[in-house]
DNA sequence: TTGCTGGGAGTTACCGGTAACAAATAGTCT
DNA sequence: AGACTATTTGTTACCGGTAACTCCCAGCAA
């Protein structure tokens, strides 16, 4: 039904292979000729069948991405400005959502690769997982991790310096004067991993004991998070302050708070991190530890596109971006707090 | 490099389409030689080149999405419930964000069409603008329109109500005794203009005159509610109430106020649609209208998969999904107001 | 024994492109 | 004129699957 390189070819009385150099410009060819081909191309409506192109050439100019959570506005605004660049570049993008599970990760990326050009992952694989993807990545999968990486695999990847989130937002709230703080520590990723490193860095260096009660364990979705200091509140000794392994899981556990008769910032101090859209507009606005997420999209794309173009030089370039701490209100924050460098003020923090 | 089926009938001594028939449980095969060459398929990892088998089939068993903005929670919810279809049928999702541009629309359906198996799209189009749409369904494409919808095409589609939706809103701002209710309307697309016609149905029955400058336009971005917003508290006479086209918009003209010193639902009542995550966590809960995201996507789903398994029986079926108000706090609701049947109160709305 | 039946495997052609090489044509050089 | 070159077009084979048809052979009835 749809037309095809030998229907123009029949039209125009000449050969597939004519049709085919004029389609895609190639340098040998009339200028004449390619005109008149274009001219009927368009007339007949041609559009060429991807399928054929991609099993003869084997690039399918698609691009797989492979998310944790869709819903999760920080993957959302990485994958666009993936988007961003890949559409220039004449790529596609075909996007998975894990919903956090490592066993739907391994079969999506399974799959991905077989119809895309290379993938660009956030993973949410424990860091030390790395058989699979080693596997894959010496059989020819171009493969770029972003912001979840993996410790000891050779691969391009494009992250923020997670323990210094910790550090960050931790020192934030003991610099604030609190002695119990907490933390939602998330899962078993890297992410999460360096993060309570960080968060443990920062009690030592204050001399804070670190206290198994002090810490939680949840995911990584704000449904986890409410949960988590849900269950936190009907216990004793809630900590008075919070370092939450992300935005999402920030806010899961303001609500909670909430439903308990508590206030973030002024009861129990809060501060996450990811800086997600909406965090500023929030009942209480959200301190948070931020790193650009354009750039974090835009570095994975142009690497794996590189690597697409270019064959495929492994050059496994790690690029770590620097975060910073975002101050507004639900740390209770105090005007006199002293602020370092990386730090951002904002909006209601102002308020005094 | 990667096995193919000739690798494997070759270790196995038998022909290529013997293989096929293993993988693809073909009923005409010794279920012996199935299990033997699905044994040595395993060892050998084989992965089917799906590029292969698509041009063979003319099926990829993708699924195009077309969404006006991925950083809108609203299409990521949309998205996610597709998938959470289309991912058990055996489809995957290729996306586009055309970020409201409708020549960036057309260009992405014109490309996806050839790699994929449907489409489903949420258009940017104006509602009178089919004729590029009405030619790729004679031709053949399979669409589904959701959310925003055309009329006057004979397409399958999934939306809600739009007219009631602009009622709902506007006819809540009249009964808590507003009269100068205005409406930031959108743009030229389909649920824009439903919208601005139940907000000017809602005036009328309240004897309530129309006038022009109680309407602006703006485009359907948070960042476009926020700009249209700014401008319009710098002139004299802005409405003591608002009905925003959608969430986002509502969420920008709200950053606004709060920079000009105002404050939704003290100073200007304000209500959007489309009840967005978070809607319910901002500094102040978004009154807004309200339909599901999830049942929105998983139907349109579920028409656009049977269209593609069935051949093509073209059921131009449309589902319309009621919708319901949800009363929060931006409207300044008073405990008084008259409640109707399609109303929800929630949270900040319920204090007294 | 012959002929028929049907399960199971093989053959061939094709899906719609592209790479690599061959061929034709025109123009140039000696 | 003959050989050579450059430019443009055609031929052939192949990418890795699948559909449709053919072939083979065991089992069974006549």
């Amino acid at each position: 039904m749809p037309v095809t390189l030998a229907d123009i070819a029949r039209e125009l009385g000449v050969s597939k292979m004519t049709i085919s150099r004029a389609i895609n410009n190639h340098p040998l060819i009339n200028t004449e000729t390619r005109e008149r081909v274009l001219e009927v191309a368009r007339r007949m409506n041609y559009q060429p069948n991807q399928y054929a192109r991609a099993l003869a050439t084997n690039r399918s100019y698609l691009i797989g991405i492979v998310v944790p959570d869709l819903m999760n506005l920080y993957f959302a605004e990485v994958a666009r400005s993936i988007e961003a660049v890949a559409r220039p570049a004449g790529f596609q993008l075909l996007i998975c959502s894990t919903e956090e599970d490592p066993t739907r990760e391994l079969d999506e990326v399974e799959i991905l690769l077989q119809r895309t050009d290379g993938l660009i992952i956030s993973s949410v694989l424990p860091p030390t997982e790395t058989k699979a993807y080693r596997k894959m990545i010496k059989d020819g999968a171009k493969i770029v991790l972003v912001d979840r990486t993996m410790k000891n695999l050779r691969c391009p990847a494009v992250a923020t310096d997670n323990v210094e989130v910790g550090r960050l937002a931790t020192e934030h709230l003991i610099s604030l004067g609190h002695r119990r703080v907490g933390h939602l520590r998330g899962d078993a990723s890297s992410v999460s991993t360096e993060r309570l490193e960080g968060y443990k860095q920062s009690l030592a260096k204050n001399k804070l004991r670190l206290d198994g009660s002090l810490v939680r364990a949840c995911g990584l979705l704000e449904s986890e998070g409410y949960e988590a200091m849900r269950l936190w509140l009907k216990e004793p000794d809630v900590p008075e302050a919070i370092f939450a392994v992300n935005d999402p899981t920030a806010v899961g556990a303001m609500k909670a708070m909430e439903e308990a008769g508590l206030r973030a910032g002024r009861d129990i101090a809060i501060v996450g991190a990811g800086n997600i859209h909406y965090g500023d507009m929030l009942r209480v606005p959200l301190t948070t530890v931020s790193w650009s997420r354009g750039e974090m999209g835009q570095q994975a794309a142009h690497m794996l596109i590189h690597q697409i173009e270019s064959g495929s030089p492994v050059k496994s370039k790690q690029i770590i971006l620097p975060p910073e701490l975002i101050v507004r209100s639900s740390c209770g924050v105090k005007p006199t707090a002293k602020i370092r460098s990386s730090v951002r003020l904002e909006g209601h923090a102002m308020k005094r």
